[in-house]
DNA sequence: ATGGTTGCTTAGCAA
């Protein structure tokens, strides 16, 4: 059994890439960020035309997480539902052959020092207060998604290039354990030791010929998982309109269907 | 090189 996470960069004009590679892989889960459109304008139809079932939170322009998966979701909750009145639509998480599967889309943080930044801070926080109300730790759970941070010197092409930014820096490197403290580990990493394995590459000043690239979407998961192998499907950065992220994900130790 | 590109929404924002 695969989970699988992917930041598809809007899925209406990702649609098509979308359908092929869930044509030429067929992960069992696949955990989708920046949906960049609302629950009616998400593709359902050619989705479930393929055998999936689709649990989705939408939002206009910006945001929106789904998670996908050919096995039964259940037990759909979406957003941190923790009282804020922001409603950024960040977070979905559904059960899946018994094991909770939570799908975010962490904010990007824009510059070090902004109110964004200052936002993606507390939004980590908010994020293991709800682990810590609606979770646990010695259950089977995979969280896994755009976190937005490269944890270490390995996940990133030009280190002092990228040093102290909002994606890589000693400070986002803390949050990040903050959230892991609860329970979770780098499943990706346990398996994928190397450096020089990235998850995204800047549309911008020809990132992935120059493979200036970062490793900041990432499949954590709980003690309880057992994974077998991992990946990440750098060809999807290629060939004509890719999104800026690329698929990644861990295999499970559980068989499939 | 404080640039560069893409997507949503239509000039400016976010990434």
């Amino acid at each position: 059994m695969r989970i699988v996470t992917w930041n598809v960069n809007s899925v209406r004009s990702r649609e098509e890439r979308l359908l092929r590679w869930l044509d030429a892989f067929s992960p069992e889960v696949l955990c989708l960020q920046e949906l960049k459109c609302e629950d009616p304008e998400f593709p359902w139809k050619s989705v479930e035309a393929r055998g999936y079932t689709a649990a989705v939170f939408g939002q206009k322009t910006y945001n929106g997480v789904a998670i996908l998966s050919r096995l039964e979701l259940a037990d759909v909750t979406r957003g941190l539902a923790d009282g804020d009145p922001d409603e950024q639509a960040r977070l979905i998480a559904a059960t899946v052959a018994g094991i909770r599967v939570v799908c975010v889309y962490v904010p990007n943080g824009s510059e070090v020092g902004s109110a964004k930044y200052a936002y993606k801070r507390a939004w980590l926080k908010r994020l293991r207060t709800w682990l810590d109300r609606h979770a646990d730790p010695h259950a089977p759970l995979v969280l896994c998604g755009d976190l937005n941070i490269a944890p270490d010197a390995r996940d990133v092409g030009r280190p002092a290039a990228w040093r102290d930014t909002v994606l890589y820096s000693d400070e986002m490197t803390h949050d990040l354990a903050e959230v892991s403290a609860w329970g979770l580990n780098d499943a990706f990493r346990r398996h994928r030791p190397e450096p020089g394995i990235f998850s995204w590459w800047d549309y911008r000043a020809g990132g992935f010929p120059k493979n200036d690239g970062l490793r900041i979407d990432h499949v954590l998961a709980t003690a309880a998982v057992r994974t077998v192998d991992a990946f990440a499907d750098r060809n999807e950065r290629m060939g004509d309109k890719p999104s800026d992220h690329v698929p990644v994900g861990i295999v499970l130790a559980t068989a499939a269907n």
